[in-house]
RNA sequence: GGCGGCAUAGCCAAGUGGUAAGGCAGAGGUCUGCAAAACCUCUAUCACCGGUUCGAAUCCGGUUGUCGCCUCCA
């Protein structure tokens, strides 16, 4: 089986074919850093390390390129409000994202360009589209004739007549056509800039995908993600910019994450209904975030509220507990299991069809519900007087399995109680032996409002935090 | 105005031609000293109308609702 995409550019499944037999060049559109992120910024950070992980899974090399914006208006605009230079400012943010991902489970690219750091290339890029005429200088300015590209609105599926007659499309007096965009903008008096062939400015927005994009992973690329509203015009201007100069197809599949909701709205900074995983992630456990997102397709708009993250919560919850008790019983248990074959043939049937929900277009939704039909299979086999080391140890391999693709690390800290705590635990083991059933309530009481909940299983008393 | 998505149980969410996955919440039962965890059972004909088909949530047409893109945005 090959792993099935939906290509924004085509509208339809497809199936992956590689550039480079067994390898991923995937290019993830990053964050503009002037403020933490929000949900919404973290949707595509995690969808898209799920999809890396999955090909890391199915034994793909995967490079993974995803770049920040650390110079632009809006950076530009809250150094001013704030009081502090844009590399500063740029420099918190991007290390606060490092900070909030790592917590979602995100694992870190193979590289983070950022745009100060590839003015060269950027520069360069410019240059050549203008030496082809495919862009023009205007008082500092430099354009990109977008009427000049014959593929323009190929991603977006919309004709270039149709976005001209959008009321909305800017005219620039400096624009030949309302409908070119910037590539280089002339620095105001005292902005930061960087001195070029048309004097001194600095990149547009779209121009920095194409030159990191052609710098560190080549003119055509496997994979392009980003966010739904990334699709137009930013990533529309980005094939524009890069097949004008390269003459070659940008990237063979592009991949958008839907929207994450508040009451239905599309989150975002401009609209400010966002909730910054900053914040979310003193009250939720950051994973029960991750497992929220990962648990709905990544295509799927999903809305956000603390009703669906308590729901979230109890879910990965259950996942937990069986995982727990999976490995609590692999220490004590001897190899007397009947019928360890039928249970191996079930795990790796649940194996399979894991990995058919996600190879049809990452369809993470279903691979979680192939999770929780293990989680029973796995509890029914637990209620079993006799288990088989062989068998449990093949259940939590496939659990570390599925766990990693979807990013959840099920495997708790082992964390120690202060002495206080375990002798009161003893204490309450020795009082369930004589049967003094009062002081064993009386200490699981106390205990739980210390936020230690005690549980007796047939293995013996167990405890985790409320 | 142009383009596109979505509409499935109390909530969330899969399913794109053969008679509705999974989770949360709820009800009953089993187990347990009790509790917790767990297991078993129960809860939907898929917005509406019409069409195609032996057969449609799933295809086609229309209606309604809703969200989004066309402007910075993940």
């Amino acid at each position: 089986m090959t792993i099935q995409l939906y290509n924004t550019l085509t509208r339809q499944k497809e199936p992956f074919r590689p550039i480079e037999e067994g390898k991923v060049k995937m290019y993830v559109c990053g964050p503009t850093v002037y403020n933490y992120i929000h949900i919404g910024n973290a949707r595509p950070a995690v969808v898209f390390d799920m999809v890396r992980r999955y090909f890391q899974y199915r034994g793909y090399e995967v490079k993974y390129i995803s770049n920040f914006t650390d110079v632009d208006d809006k950076i530009i605009k809250a150094a001013e409000e704030m009081g502090e230079g844009v590399m500063e400012i740029a420099e918190r943010f991007i290390e606060a994202y490092h900070q909030d991902t790592a917590a979602l489970g995100v694992q870190k690219a193979d590289l983070h360009p950022r745009v100060t750091e590839s003015m060269p290339e950027i520069i360069d890029f410019i240059d050549q589209l203008v030496q082809k005429g495919y862009a023009y200088e205007s008082q500092g300015d430099v354009y990109f004739r977008t009427r000049r590209f014959d593929g323009y609105g190929k991603l977006s599926h919309q004709s270039i007549d149709d976005l001209q007659a959008g009321s909305r499309v800017e005219v620039g007096d400096r624009k030949e056509d309302p409908l070119d965009f910037v590539l280089w903008k002339t620095a105001k008096p005292g902005e930061i800039s960087w001195e070029s062939p048309w004097g001194e400015g600095r990149p547009g927005w779209h121009i920095e995908c194409s030159a990191m994009v052609k710098k560190y992973l080549g003119d055509t690329i496997d994979i392009h993600a980003g966010g739904q509203d990334l699709s137009f015009p930013h990533h529309e201007n980005e094939i524009a910019q890069s097949e004008a100069l390269n003459e070659k197809q940008m990237a063979n599949y592009w991949i958008h994450n839907g929207y994450i909701n508040i009451d239905n709205e599309k989150m975002s900074k401009s609209l400010g209904n966002f909730i910054l995983v900053h914040d979310i992630i003193k009250e939720f456990d950051p994973e029960v975030v991750r497992f929220f997102i990962v648990n709905a397709h990544y295509r799927s708009p999903i809305n956000f509220s603390d009703e669906q993250l308590s729901s979230a919560q109890s879910s990965l919850e259950r996942i937990k507990t069986t995982y727990q008790n999976l490995k609590l019983r692999t220490e004590e248990t001897a190899d007397l299991g009947t019928q360890p074959e039928k249970w191996l043939k079930l795990i790796e049937e649940h194996r399979v069809r894991f990995v058919e929900g996600m190879d049809d277009d990452f369809n993470s939704a279903n691979a979680a519900a192939v999770i929780f039909d293990l989680v029973k299979q796995a509890n029914i086999y637990l209620s079993e007087n006799h288990t088989n080391e062989e068998v449990l140890r093949a259940f939590l391999k496939q659990f570390d399995d599925m766990g990693f693709v979807l990013g959840m690390n099920l495997e708790t800290k082992e964390e120690l109680l202060d002495e206080e705590v375990e002798a009161l635990i003893e204490e309450r083991i020795e009082a369930r032996k004589e049967r003094n059933f009062q002081r064993a309530d009386d200490i699981r009481e106390e205990l739980k409002e210390k936020n230690i909940l005690l549980e007796d299983t047939p293995q013996g008393t167990r405890w985790k935090r409320g």
